[in-house]
DNA sequence: TGTACATCAGTGAACGCGCGTTCACTGATGTAC
DNA sequence: TGTACATCAGTGAACGCGCGTTCACTGATGTAC
């Protein structure tokens, strides 16, 4: 029984890899997205990556240059269809702009699409200090936020919503009722016994849309 | 002009300090618990604490062990009067149990109160791997919920709120439009033109409970 | 079509820095007699 | 009330480890002739 001395798994040999393999650079960004997100930049040693990407430091600074370059470019990768998407979304050449129910229903689509997005927003744009908050506000929140007050805007002129409403504050429930559950997820699947399936996320959308339009619309009856 | 040589600060002598002076202990406690909610448990290190503290790294050793003896003194020491208020809240023996209102201004308070907590929420609860999720699981989060949901129950009961709600989703729509807007503040501060002063607190609260009830309650109208 | 050579896509080992930690020490304070 | 001594609340310097980075090298691939 010789177990000891056998090699823990097949390492890459020296020299240029043949061609046709799957490319060291694709196994780094992809592992570096799953431990960047899950543990925050600091916590993360480009050691654990390499290794867990069946590759070595020197990879990354070949293919990066350094630990901030991988973790850029690991972010540009994921985010670049994600933006394509919102970016076809607020062409104002659009026939018709996108109403409230919409708006909630393809950002929760969006989250429950790419379960990475939630640890993104938690690590890297609300924590203080997050690599890509600047990056987040300028593609993301500065061109969603226009697009949930604007339809709360036309709504409310066509006397859908109470003509009180801030429609920066309804902005402001629209997101929190879209986006906090994902991001607490960890959290309410313990005490509310809450599951990320497809069926839950639509029952989730459903519920959401429902108690906003109800919240936010016109008294049938003004006391 | 001999401005070169001069220290750049009053450092503290060798020795037992002066009875009576302000305790490095708390300097370095107050000190961790901006420096650690604000960047995360391993983007600071010791030397960076003692030093804002006006201390030593070998000072954190005699205090509290290692690195990890401070952090966890710091959050005991932040959470602890924030934990007592919660627990008198759940106390079974109170003569009225707090109603959703009373539920959603409370926690709001809390959070405008505790500037640090949506910084602890986000960097040792929400985000993976951090230090502090299972204790705000068992203490926080396990015991709010229960009352969210009690309250629900009870409206839902006298018919007060929609019978085909789901108590538990009604608690986590409450709980999401109370909790992100604190989480989301430096982005939506530049997206929506939100500040986190004492009266547009006011006036989130009373937006907030408006939308939410409004959103749940029963229709005098059902088609 | 061969072939010589430059380039590409990596490897393994080593380097230096800064981290958490530890050590020997200091001097004010508390306490026993 | 003095005084001797143990303890307390720290300090400054050093230690070793592991981190990001760099270096010299390797061997497959692409290309010019």
């Amino acid at each position: 029984m010789s177990t000891a001395a056998l090699p823990a798994a097949r390492r890459r040999s020296p020299g240029r890899p043949v061609a046709g393999g799957d490319s060291v650079r694709g196994a780094l960004l992809q592992t570096a997205r799953d431990l960047f997100l899950a543990r925050g930049f600091a916590s993360v040693t480009i050691r654990q990556i390499a290794s867990a990407a069946g590759s070595s430091p020197a990879a990354i600074h070949y293919h990066f240059g350094d630990k901030l370059g991988l973790y850029r470019a690991m972010l540009d990768e994921a985010v670049a269809p994600v933006l394509a998407a919102l970016q076809r979304l607020g062409d104002p050449g659009r026939a018709e702009p996108a109403d409230l129910t919409d708006l909630v229903r393809l950002y929760t689509r969006m989250l429950a699409g790419n379960p990475w997005m939630p640890a993104l927003i938690v690590q890297e744009v609300l924590a203080e200090g997050g690599q890509f908050r600047e990056q987040f506000i300028e593609h993301f929140a500065g061109r969603l936020a226009p697009l949930f007050i604007g339809a709360i805007r036309r709504e409310q002129g066509r006397g859908a919503l109470r003509g009180d409403l801030d429609p920066r504050l309804a902005a402001l429930s629209a997101i929190s009722l879209t986006v906090f559950p994902f991001l607490a997820l960890p959290v309410t699947s313990r005490v509310l016994g809450l599951s990320p399936d497809e069926k839950a996320v639509e029952r989730l959308v459903d519920h959401t849309t429902r108690v906003l339009l109800e919240g936010i619309r016109a008294q049938e009856d003004p006391a």
